[in-house]
DNA sequence: AAGACGGGGAG
DNA sequence: CTCCCAGTCTT
């Protein structure tokens, strides 16, 4: 019973907490399921500050989700365009497509249906079932496993089955059930603002006095992540190809990153590479098959660093002189320049673009 | 259970 | 440079 007291009044503390300090976001303002849904993707993995622009820019674009249903997916992806983890932008895509196909274009409106949705996991579906349809379901995001491994000196890792079970169950206990979106907002406004993960605001924070960690001193400990992470290094040349007043284009596939976005043909090393070398390898040799002269211009060096790869990348301006024909592999593409930019690339491509 | 998937900001 | 952000999916 001691227990229940002590849960219920972290409980309330935090939602009087929330009730002064909680943040003034744009989603907070509506009722409507699918811009919350659409708020929540955005911000997986991404922070609030990075997010927020896309946010108004998709809603704008894609009120309903009717329209984004009907919409092509390079426009969705187009939208996505600089805020990684383009996964996201074809789920939402598709999720849509469900809702119009399973659910008469009516967003669903229970737990065991939202989590049905291509690209909603655990988290998405708890938080738009509590907070549009007060479904009681607690959320568990970085923040929730930040808090309450804190409060209650949790140290098993969060990347462990039993981590995330534990916190579950903790989680679920904490919810306020009357008003379960008001909780789950204020817990992650919570770990955001004052239970952050570097330089925690322990000295104003309200739960001080109930703070298994802060009692023992652990809170920089906690929560504990012995996830290793190995980057790996890649080396793409890109060929920005001029002929006949065109240039040419290709779209990633496969399982690799970027898939599904536009990019200028290239070739992958495994080690750097520079040019001479490159023209003695067999996917150069096939790209400009009975191309014998044409002008190169190494324009820009750019190392990419994401979270699990290195890309060090170089971009070459290759023109090929008009009379000669040019016909590369069917993949590659021929556009104008003037529709370079209407076609969804990297970030890597995007900055070179830029320069040109 | 472990990796892969982006990009940016903070320290 | 490392860590991590309103996580999810694949292997």
């Amino acid at each position: 019973m001691k227990e229940k007291n002590r849960n219920s009044l972290i409980t309330s503390l935090l939602l009087s907490w929330y009730e002064k300090e909680g943040r003034d976001l744009p989603w907070r303002e509506t009722t409507d399921p699918y811009k919350i849904w659409i708020s929540e993707i955005i911000l997986q993995q991404t922070r609030v500050v990075q997010g927020r622009d896309y946010y108004f820019r998709f809603i704008e674009r894609f009120p309903t989700v009717e329209s984004l249903a009907a919409a092509k997916e390079d426009e969705v992806l187009k939208l996505w365009q600089g805020l990684g983890y383009y996964t996201r932008a074809r789920n939402v895509h598709a999720a849509a497509k469900q809702v119009k196909s399973i659910f008469n274009g009516v967003f669903p409106s229970t737990y065991s249906n939202i989590i049905s949705l291509r690209g909603v996991g655990e988290y998405t579906a708890a938080a738009v079932a509590s907070i549009a349809f007060n479904e009681p379901y607690a959320v568990v995001d970085g923040n929730v496993f930040r808090v309450i491994a804190r409060l209650f000196g949790i140290s098993l890792s969060i990347h462990s089955s039993e981590g995330k079970k534990v916190i579950r169950e903790i989680a679920q206990s904490l919810l306020d059930t009357q008003d379960p979106g008001r909780y789950n907002q204020a817990v992650m406004d919570f770990g955001a603002l004052i239970c952050t993960p570097a330089q925690p605001k322990c000295i104003a924070c309200v739960l001080q006095d109930y703070c298994t960690a802060f009692a023992g001193n652990r809170v920089g400990e906690l929560p504990v992540n012995d996830r290793k992470i190995s980057i790996r290094n890649r080396y793409f040349h890109y060929f920005h190809i001029l002929h006949n007043g065109s240039t040419f284009l290709q779209k990633r596939n496969g399982s690799d990153i970027w898939k599904n976005l536009f990019e200028f043909p290239l070739i992958e090393t495994t080690l750097p590479s520079d040019f001479t070398e490159l023209e003695k390898r067999e996917p150069f040799r096939k790209l400009f098959a009975g191309i014998s002269t044409f002008s190169v211009d190494h324009r820009l060096a750019i190392k990419h660093q994401l979270t699990h790869q290195a890309i060090h990348t170089h971009f070459y301006r290759i023109i090929i002189p008009d009379e000669i024909p040019f016909n590369p592999p069917k993949e590659i593409f021929r556009i104008d320049d003037e529709q370079l930019l209407e076609y969804p690339v990297s970030r890597l491509t995007h900055k070179y673009l830029e320069t040109i």
